[in-house]
DNA sequence: AACCCGGGGTA
DNA sequence: TACCCAGGGTT
C-alpha cells in the first residue's frame, strides 16, 4: 500500500509558505483570532474567476477602497462598477456581482449565506466559489475544485482521462482529501500548491511536499497531465470601430447590452464582427470619417478580431445616429473593455 | 452537454 | 503563436 497524501503534511507546508495576498488572513493572525470577511472572499474570488492573482489584486485593492462593505458596493451605479471592472475581462461577472450584493444587501441583511447550497442560488456563484466561500469565509469542510484542484489530483492519482470529462473523477479524489480540520486553510494550500509548485509546465516536483505519495511523479507523467481535449481554432472576424470627437472634445460612445459579448461594457460605436471581410456599416454621424492605416487587433475567448478604426472630427450642432456623447472631463479610456482600449490608443496614437 | 464569455502571463 | 488559468450562465 503506498503513501496516502496527508492534509496535515499540506497545511504544515502552507503555515510556512502560504502566500500573503490581500483578500488572505494568514494561519498565524487567524489562531490570533483575526477572522475572515465574507464580503472580501466572495469579492476575491469572484475576480479571481479564470483570471490571475497578479491581475486581481489591484482591481481587489481599488474596489474594497471605493466599497468597502457589500452594503457600499450594493448601492453603487451600474456604470461605475462596469467602468471599475473594464480590463479585467468576463464581464457578466460584473453584472452578477451587483446582483448578488443587492440580493445580500436587500434581502440577507448584508450576511453572507454560510453553506454551499445556499451560497451557490446567488448571482454569479457556482459549486467552486460556493466551496470556496464555505470553507475560507466559514471555515467549512467544503469540496473545492478549481483548475488547480484539478490537476494536482489528476496528477496525485495519475489521471489520464482528459478533461472536462474527468472533472467528476477528479472530484471525488479531492472530495475523499478534503479534512474537516482547517479546511479553509487546506483548500488554500491546495490552490496555492497549484500555483506555485504543481503548475502547468515544469512543475517543481523536487520540492513538493506532497511529492512521495504522488503517482504522476512516480510514473513520469506529471508534466503532462492533466489531459485535456483539443480545443477547436479560433477564426477570424472582422469589423469597424468609428471613433467620433466632437469640437468641444466629448467622444461619441454607445453602452453596449447586458447580454452577449462585452456586455454592459461601454464601447466604440460599429458594424458586426464577421468572419471573411470588413462588413459594410453606416457611420453613427455625418462627418468626413477618414481611416486609420493600422488596425486594433485582439483575441477573445473564441475568436480573433480585427478591428478598422475610424475617426471624424464634427461639429457641435450634429446629432447621432448611433451611441451618444460623452463629455471629455467625464470619460477615461480606463473605462473601455481592452479592444476599446486597444482602438482608441490607435486614435491618439498611444 | 455544448456553447458563450476576456485578458494577461508564459514558453 | 499557442497554451494556461482561483468558472458561471444559458440553452
Amino acid at each position: 500500500m503506498r503513501d496516502t497524501p496527508e492534509p496535515d503534511v499540506l497545511l504544515d507546508w502552507y503555515d510556512q509558505h502560504a502566500r500573503k495576498l490581500p483578500w488572505r488572513i494568514s494561519p498565524q493572525d487567524q489562531r490570533a483570532g483575526t477572522v475572515p470577511d465574507p464580503y472580501r472572499i466572495w469579492l476575491s474570488e469572484i475576480m479571481l474567476q479564470q483570471t490571475t492573482v497578479a491581475a486581481v489584486k489591484t482591481y481587489f485593492e481599488r474596489f474594497t477602497h471605493l466599497w468597502p462593505t457589500i452594503h457600499d458596493l450594493a448601492q453603487a451605479e451600474d456604470g461605475r462598477v462596469m467602468g471599475e471592472w473594464a480590463g479585467l475581462g468576463y464581464y457578466a461577472r460584473a453584472r452578477n456581482l451587483l446582483k448578488c450584493a443587492r440580493v445580500v444587501s436587500g434581502e440577507l441583511g448584508g450576511v453572507f449565506p454560510d453553506t454551499v447550497e445556499a451560497l451557490q442560488k446567488l448571482p454569479g456563484i457556482g459549486p467552486y466559489t460556493a466551496g470556496a466561500i464555505a470553507a475560507i469565509a466559514f471555515n467549512q469542510p467544503a469540496v473545492v475544485v478549481d483548475g488547480n484542484v484539478e490537476r494536482v489530483m489528476a496528477r496525485m492519482f495519475d489521471i489520464h482521462t482528459p478533461l472536462p470529462a474527468a472533472k467528476p473523477e477528479l472530484t471525488d479524489y479531492a472530495a475523499g482529501l478534503t479534512p474537516h480540520s482547517r479546511p479553509g486553510d487546506y483548500a488554500q494550500a491546495v490552490m496555492d500548491l497549484g500555483a506555485t509548485i504543481c503548475t502547468p509546465r515544469n512543475p517543481a516536483c523536487g520540492i513538493c511536499p506532497w511529492r512521495k505519495p504522488c503517482l504522476a511523479r512516480q510514473a513520469g507523467t506529471a508534466a503532462e497531465l492533466p489531459k485535456k481535449t483539443p480545443k477547436k481554432p479560433k477564426p477570424v472576424r472582422f469589423g469597424t470601430v468609428y471613433i467620433a470627437r466632437r469640437v468641444d472634445g466629448a467622444l461619441l460612445l454607445e453602452r453596449r447590452p447586458d447580454k452577449g459579448l462585452l456586455g454592459g461594457m461601454l464601447g466604440w460605436p460599429g458594424s458586426e464582427w464577421v468572419e471573411g471581410e470588413t462588413p459594410d456599416h453606416a457611420t453613427p454621424i455625418r462627418a468626413e470619417w477618414k481611416v486609420l492605416p493600422a488596425e486594433a487587433r485582439h483575441t477573445f475567448t473564441h475568436f480573433h478580431l480585427r478591428l478598422a478604426v475610424q475617426t471624424a472630427l464634427v461639429p457641435m450642432d450634429r446629432t447621432p445616429d448611433q451611441g451618444e456623447f460623452i463629455e471629455a472631463n467625464a470619460f477615461s479610456s480606463g473605462d473601455l473593455p481592452t479592444v476599446m482600449r486597444k482602438a482608441f490608443d490607435l486614435y491618439t496614437g498611444a
